[in-house]
DNA sequence: TTTATTTACGAAACCGTTTTCGCAAATTAC
DNA sequence: GTAATTTGCGAAAACGGTTTCGTAAATAAA
């Protein structure tokens, strides 16, 4: 049980002042090289550790930022926190995981969380019920920065790093039509979700100008759980006026799609083409093969990341609101009927 | 820009002093109820939040745990860190998220900054290269208390939640010894890893048993890069004495020998049957479905959490070392041959 | 040589809480 | 009616650092 010792301690066994030691640890230059030196041996040799909150109190810099995920067990999410560990770990920056669970009244309890001056920044993908940002207008105006990374909440006054969903939405519909298919359907999961609107807008734009359109082809699965969705897709698949593509806009739509055509004995891609907005790696080994908009998980995570550590850094830059949108690509495979 | 406040201008608007404030705040019983409610008050009026940082540093408690992982991009870790933080967040505990990147060296350092006071607790997957647990133990000599959850380094001296890896290797091997397979190798990722090792001796005694045992049906796989897990993978399958069966010991390698296979012509599960150690959510929808020996992720995750958490509690419990084995169970698909 | 400046360090205030201790006033016991 | 206890609150000392400011000695400028 070995004994912690703090800065006194470690300045009485060097014989010189608190103040000395802390500048010393510090590197200021109001100290002499010896003396520093002396104070990392002995430091080192004492183990001792700095308590970062005593810092913190302090300086108001806790190092530390909050990310804020819907959910974690999201390949896009996991790897949008690769990319975000890696730029935080080079400047000594921890992370705060918080999971909203898809509920805004969870989120509004975490950005309040985020008030107390635990974090000096958050990084957030908003809920699927997230209608409104005044939470996160409130937290900015605290003068604690916040960026967006992919799912965002529209409006000009929060930075954000996201990706081409219009475009992709867009690019989906004109693969499956070029494909063959008459009856397009994009499943999305949320009416307020931004991104699923704008994917959703670009789906219909190609149906409009291929004149492809027809009455009601968005679909919001809005449901709580798995079997829920799963249902309401096996209802939509076995329905008079079947679709025979789909464009889901979030990978967990994937895994339902697949084990309905199972279930009910659909062919992909004869029966019914499919497209899916997702970073999943099994995506090559699936049966068969799953086409996907694949979103640049990792770089939206750096780049949001980057883009929040610049405005931890410049205290003023919470008026210069950037958006930075990083292209996510359609890779072709067998479920879209094109190979 | 709202103007923070804190408790001493509370203080002031209620014109009574920080020390009646405080335990209001706190519930004591030392304030009466009109008082109390009055604080109450002003507080959420004034948008007051108490500063966690100056509370940790006169009360030694971060409310806060450190999650150490080797990665995050795998479902199994996912998946526990959904159930580490269920359990957080009902007693109001934040997650602190580490990656070691399987490095023993950054394991290290990031069990240093635990020491420094920021977390009350540590919960660990070690990394692959962790052969000794000397830095933890350090940690818990410091009176901070560790869990292990799923990947431990075997010793009694640290509290763990496991599952049944031993047995798990011994039903892997002897389902596919049961399919017909004659010459069954084990894919490792480590040497040091006891999860690993476990499975690896699990599948070994079932080969010992019924008489199938070769030599040095181990491979164990340390490689940097995907690419040189494929490469050796690759070489694996198309060696002269070629197995009929593999079992994987962690996740990320089914999608290198499903890749391989495909790249080969090599059919599963006629020419290659393939268990995988696995909580991949996509088993059931791979080309062929995929056989696994799935972790209860989230229940290591919730329970690892639990036990952190009662040992965080009483400051004492450090010395009461527990083992929690929950166990796996086989999923059997049509990778393995039999269905 | 005298004066100005720089260097190297220490004393003490401060960051925002919690907690101990003391003390009146109110309540209860006798 | 007095003594003992309880109740409700405040002053002040922590917690472990950082930073401002002052100052003596060392160096540079004159």
């Amino acid at each position: 049980m070995m004994k912690k010792i703090n800065m006194r301690e470690l300045a009485k066994v060097l014989k010189v002042s608190v103040a000395t030691v802390s500048k010393a640890l510090n590197n200021s230059h109001e100290i002499s090289e010896t003396t520093k030196e002396k104070v990392l041996e002995a430091a080192s040799r004492l183990h001792y550790t700095i308590n970062p909150y005593a810092s913190s109190l302090r300086n108001k810099k806790s190092k530390t930022i909050a990310v804020i995920l819907p959910e974690v067990a999201d390949n896009f999410f996991s790897l949008a926190i690769n990319g975000i560990q890696s730029v935080a770990e080079k400047i000594g920056y921890h992370l705060l995981i918080y999971l909203s669970h898809e509920k805004l009244k969870n989120e509004i309890s975490i950005i309040e969380d985020c008030k107390s001056g635990r974090v000096d920044g958050v990084l957030i993908s908003v809920s699927s019920e997230t209608s409104n940002a005044d939470h996160l207008l409130k937290l900015q105006q605290e003068n604690i920065p916040i960026v967006f990374f992919d799912r965002e909440f529209e409006g000009p006054k929060i930075s954000k790093v996201v990706t081409n969903d219009f475009e992709c939405g867009n690019i989906a519909a004109m693969h499956l039509l070029g494909n063959g298919c008459k009856r397009l359907v994009f499943l999305s999961i949320s009416s307020c979700l931004a991104i699923c609107r704008k994917r959703a807008d670009g789906f219909s734009a190609a149906l409009r100008e291929k004149k492809a359109g027809q009455t009601s082809n968005i679909v919001i699965l809005d449901a709580e759980t798995k079997e829920d969705i799963h249902s309401e897709i096996r209802k939509l698949l076995t329905s008079e006026n079947r679709p025979d593509g789909i464009v889901a806009s979030v990978e967990r739509l994937a895994m339902s799609v697949y084990l309905v055509c199972k279930e009910i004995d659909m062919t992909i891609p004869d029966q019914l083409k499919v497209v899916v907005f997702s970073t999943i790696e099994t995506a090559p080994i699936l049966d068969p093969p799953l086409t996907t908009i694949t979103q640049p998980a990792f770089e939206i995570g750096r780049t949001a990341a980057e883009l929040l550590f610049k405005k931890i850094k410049k205290k003023t830059s919470n008026l210069t609101i950037e958006t930075i949108v990083l292209p996510s690509v359609l890779m072709e495979r067998r479920s879209s009927g094109g190979l």
